[in-house]
DNA sequence: AGACGCAAAACTTGATCAAATTAAGGCAAG
DNA sequence: CTTGCCTTAATTTGATCAAGTTTTGCGTCT
């Protein structure tokens, strides 16, 4: 299977496997593993070889995986075969669509019910994402930015939009990576300096105009990073 | 538990469950029940019962779970108890502004995609859905009214938004039944005339105002009926 | 090239363990 | 003496595991 654990210094994946059913620690491994890139589009995932390789029965696997399968992370690939998706530009086309309706959407919400602590921990969080992109580190680009809309998601206290948008970036994750290994982290969307400043003066039609163009630069280059790969796919 | 088996002349449930795995079967069957209202909202759902209720295995039902629960059609209540959402206001807020946003944009999509053969079985749904109203028949209302979404979701070729708008009509779906039995089949919303219209002389624009307005008209009456409830419920 | 067979993986089941809720019983206070 | 609460036991339910069954895919043989 070729999964290689994560280092827990990723905030992200604390896996305080302390009190918690097997089968939701399964859930967050490999949902982190997904959500960061840890597992290429197209590769296959079997339950015997995530039972070997996390040392649990089968049936907290099974749950795991239909769980994340009901989410989009996996796909059932007709013959009860279980694989990551492989980002087609039609998806990434629909995923952008919602992606640049409901996310500003939560922003202008966020701004509304913004607390000074959570809008202390999205600056820092903002401060943590331009070290990272300064240093070319890709993986602390990706689980910074994450966290960064995470955390605005959060703040609009609206879980079930949040949820929706989570599974979103769920089905971007496998693919950013590719994308990012490709260009390194120039070039990078980064409204974020015109989100924190909205958020500071609550503003909130200013926070989605900006939460609005950091998706859809990030959805462009996306796209057009897919465009190139198919092209180049063909041409093999 | 107290679920009735629903009669197999719904068009939904057909439940052939000849060539399909048992956690499958558990799943669309669960689901059908949700969408329809056959589990009223705070229902407890325990899996030993429907282990004995559909006589097969502990995993599958366990797999089915965790699948509807990861849809929002049910809930962990806590103490590891699962149950049937009880929709807030809050909750039908964030569902309203989802189906606003997306469900024009899959008519808008529908209406360029749209085949003769489409187009006929939508017109054909509509009309059951009249007869249903006409009769007074709830049940029929309901599940035609899905119908003709659903077709035109089909329709739209958009398979993520298709699947993330029948999740919020999934968690719609056990106060639909309540409203429904309080103020009967009268004053429904029902744009589906200009929608149709629409579709026929391939005016995308306003099949999404059409489909605006219907989804608003629907909202809008749950939101205001589950107000109502919460009023005579803190009247008690 | 088509068919047969073997191996691997998924699906299902029943048993076992752990946790939680409920019921019962006893003690104390009014 | 009755009533209310707390503690404890029993039942119900959820979580996990390992074995058996079925299906699928692949390799080989004709």
């Amino acid at each position: 299977m070729n999964v290689e654990v994560i280092a827990p210094t990723n905030p992200f994946i604390g896996t305080d496997t302390g009190k918690m059913p097997a089968h939701q620690a399964v859930y967050e491994k490999l949902r982190v593993m997904i959500l960061f890139g840890d597992l290429a589009p197209g590769q296959p995932v079997t339950i015997q070889g995530l039972t070997d390789q996390l040392s649990v029965g089968m049936t907290p696997v099974r749950e795991a995986l239909r769980r994340l399968i009901a989410e989009g992370a996996l796909t059932h690939q007709g013959n009860r075969r279980v694989s990551v998706p492989v980002l087609t530009p039609d998806c990434a086309d629909e995923l952008g669509f919602m992606r640049k309706t409901l996310e500003p959407e939560l922003a202008r919400r966020a701004t509304l019910r913004l607390t000074p602590a959570s809008l202390d921990a999205i600056a820092a969080c903002d401060e943590d994402l331009n070290r990272a992109i300064a240093q070319g580190d890709i993986g602390g680009y990706l689980t910074q930015n994450y966290r960064f809309h995470a955390l605005i998601h959060e703040a609009a206290n609206a879980p079930i939009m949040a949820a929706t948008v989570d599974r979103l970036w769920l089905r971007f994750g496998p693919s950013l990576r590719v994308v990012c290994g490709r260009f390194g982290t120039r070039n990078l969307p980064d409204k974020h300096q015109d989100l924190l400043e909205a958020l500071r003066i609550r503003d909130a039609e200013a926070a989605a105009r900006a939460m609005a163009e950091d998706v859809i630069q990030g959805v462009d280059q996306i796209c057009s990073a897919l465009k190139d790969t198919e092209l180049s796919a063909r041409s093999d």
